[in-house]
DNA sequence: TTGTAGGCGTTATCAA
DNA sequence: TTGATAACGCCTACAA
């Protein structure tokens, strides 16, 4: 536990330089010393210090993690698969929860840079306040890939989803069914995802020619209870919808509460597509037609953009990696009824 | 970024040793001098260097967290809940993500040794093969909390839930209702949750006088696909029971999957109680009665007796914290058919 | 092949 | 109040 290079030096009789090439397969060691270090090493229980050691060679094999929300699936399965490839090249990974906290971004940020993180993989917090910390970190050298919340303004590598053509898409597909009343919960428009997910089905409502109502399309701030309410709400106005897209996992089961309160037949009174897929959304009745997020490779490919930048000393221009949704067909979503 | 107590020592004049005294509030430097340190900080953007302050102080405000699943809704839930805590002292939390594979717990098991946690919050590998392992870092002085699987042979601070009386209460309660035929879908007898919850039912069969037949009690492994399979055989067997439990969340969704796919009605064709609460359960029709864990508190309470045996230098014997379920009725349960 | 010694950035002890 | 200096454990020229 406390033995140090010099401990298993002393025990044997030699220098710790002859340890140290030892133990790091080195050049400069006879075999046979080799492998007396190494036995010694065991017997005695040395584990390496890799705080002296990063200090050595300014590396720490440590990565931070920043999301906002570790109990959301969406970031609990990236960051599962960012685990994968990190783990395979013996990288640690810090998680940082900042919430939509932007003070504890803030302090995480200054964390991590304290705790000499070889780089850092972040889904900024949605207003972008600290943009300019983020810039002035890069500016200095430090590694970042930014997720699912792109911020244009930031010149480094990134990956992020189609999100305006996926709730395009959704219009489309609504469309093609028959609907031409479609109503939507958004999340923020300030935001970058709660943004382009609007913006995508706006645009499709007006390539599609369907019907615009300001009393149908409403924000649900990405939170499940908000979503509710505004799905009540549109659901019991007068001239209502006959189809709602919700545009996250959380809004898309404030959704699915509203229209089972209610007591709506999906997609018999009403059709819904949601967005993200989660498990719920396969065992529910009926079974939830999502627009879902290629998780697994959004972790993947984020964690190997961070380490391809780690690990190369020429820095390159930023990648900009944008991975497809697709829509996922499952049982929520039928012709309108024909009154 | 690159900037240490050196620098702001030189473009002031004075020493590295003043410097340090007044960046850390100790006392021995005038109350001008530390403004002036404070201000040249700032200006020129230091922060300090972790890896070299943990070296000298033995401590680095960092601790392991090692679970088995990610992904699984109730470790991020625990998860979430640590951080609150955990980040209110200024600690950071490494996640060491390693499934079902003993091999990988011990790599990381060492990797945070070599990084020098604090502390390692732990839910150790079900069957437990590393257990000397985590013996021989308590013996070295490592603070460890280990909650979900209790391994007694280890004396440790340990949070676990009432996992036995829990399903026996769930029997009870079924039986309550009038059932007599009750199944199960278990985890893994060798694991310490999938034997407590298994013995608490089986207890209750005897207790309650309930019938027992061993097509009815089967393992789903703690996964969902498997416990989907044992499902629909317990289900199309001739004689089945009226009531299934299932003792974990995944288990749970593999059970309800089995009866919506056989167009089983629940709860008027067979009850359903499930374990662990998720979004999904409240959705779904019926929505379902299921035994919760206060992951919240878990969280908390583990990371609070972390953090006490860190911060008190005097060991004292571990604390055995033993938390409880409680039954959340829902839809999913109703009195058997009379067929 | 092996060893010596300096330094990574801090903090802490002891003098000045 | 301030400063010089020795660690913490490791790696790495460079010298032997």
């Amino acid at each position: 536990m406390k033995t140090s290079i010099k401990d298993i030096a002393k025990s044997l009789g030699i220098s710790t330089a002859t340890v140290s090439k030892a133990l790091n397969n080195k050049s400069g060691v006879s075999h046979e010393m080799r492998i007396k270090v190494l036995e010694k090493a065991k017997e005695l229980g040395y584990v390496v210090n890799n705080l002296a050691r990063g200090m050595k060679i300014s590396k720490t094999f440590t990565v931070g993690v920043l999301i906002s929300d570790i109990k959301n699936p969406y970031f609990s399965e990236v960051i599962s698969s960012m685990e994968r490839v990190l783990y395979a090249k013996k990288y640690n990974l810090i998680i940082c929860n900042v919430g939509e906290n932007p003070s504890k971004e803030r302090e995480y940020l200054e964390l991590l840079v304290s705790k000499k993180v070889d780089g850092i993989i972040a889904a900024p917090s949605a207003e972008g306040q600290n943009l300019s910390i983020y810039r002035k970190l890069i500016r200095h050298g430090m590694k970042i890939t930014l997720f699912d919340r792109l911020v244009d303004a930031i010149q480094t590598d990134s990956v992020v989803v189609d999100n305006s053509s996926a709730t395009y898409e959704a219009v489309k597909y609504l469309n093609k069914y028959g609907h031409s009343k479609i109503g939507a919960i958004y999340g923020i428009k300030g935001s970058y995802t709660g943004h382009e997910r609007l913006k995508g089905f706006l645009e499709a409502v007006k390539d599609f020619n369907v019907k615009y109502h300001e009393n149908w399309v409403k924000s649900g701030e990405f939170k499940e209870e908000k979503s509710y309410k505004r799905a009540i709400e549109i659901l019991n106005s007068k001239d209502r919808p006959t189809a709602i897209i919700a545009m996250n996992n959380f809004m898309t089961l404030g959704v699915m509460r509203a229209v089972k309160d209610l007591n709506i037949k999906v997609p018999d009174e009403v059709s819904i597509i949601g967005f993200d897929d989660a498990e719920w959304m396969k065992v529910c009745s009926p079974a939830v037609t999502t627009v879902v997020q290629p998780t697994d490779v959004i972790g993947m490919t984020a964690a190997t953009l961070l380490l391809d930048a780690i690990e190369s000393d020429i820095p390159s221009s930023p990648h900009h990696v944008v991975l497809k949704t697709s829509l996922l067909e499952r049982e929520s979503v039928a012709p309108p009824s024909k009154n």
